[in-house]
DNA sequence: GCCAACGTTGGC
DNA sequence: GCCAACGTTGGC
């Protein structure tokens, strides 16, 4: 039984159009830098999907779907020193933040923008449309994912 | 640019 | 263990 997510990326950062152009289609989804948040990327395995979410945009919206491709493994970003995802608290014995691959699965010929879900039905308790959410990697609830699917 | 919401840090 | 201070996220 796969599970559904919601990742946010900054479009100005790392946009889905990025992700279609890179090699493979595929990326590390590195830099999730919240405990609750890397709880979530541990519990994805190979076959979920997740929305593609532009966060910081204009407007800020659900762009499109990945797959999950490899499942959570070390972010080895925090342990170079040089990276802005750096934390010392994070050792190869004992890692303390993971990553995983996605590869670009479709991209909405219409983007879905926040404001235009929080009025649909079923989308009611979206952990994405709650008040002052923040959590980057978030689970989407299956009935919520179909509802979105419809939409878009 | 503002600021609400939230997470983390560290003094006590 | 409490909580004030601080930093970050992200919508607006």
């Amino acid at each position: 039984m796969s599970s559904y997510w919601l990742l946010k990326s900054e479009p100005s950062v790392f946009s889905i159009d990025d992700l279609a152009h890179s090699p493979g289609q595929t990326t590390c989804w590195e830099g999730v830098r919240n405990y609750q948040a890397r709880n979530f990327l541990r519990a994805m395995t190979v076959g979920d999907q997740a929305f593609f979410y532009h966060s910081n945009a204009d407007p800020p919206s659900i762009v499109g779907i990945v797959n999950i491709v490899k499942a959570a493994y070390p972010d080895r970003f925090a342990w170079d020193s040089r990276s802005k995802y750096f934390d010392q608290n994070s050792s190869r014995d004992n890692p303390a933040w993971f990553m995983v691959d996605v590869k670009f699965a479709k991209k909405f010929s219409t983007p879905l923008p926040l404001d235009s879900l929080r009025d649909i039905k079923g989308l009611e308790n979206m952990e994405l449309l709650r008040k002052g959410s923040r959590l980057s990697v978030q689970p989407v609830r299956k009935p919520e994912w179909n509802v979105i699917l419809t939409l878009a």
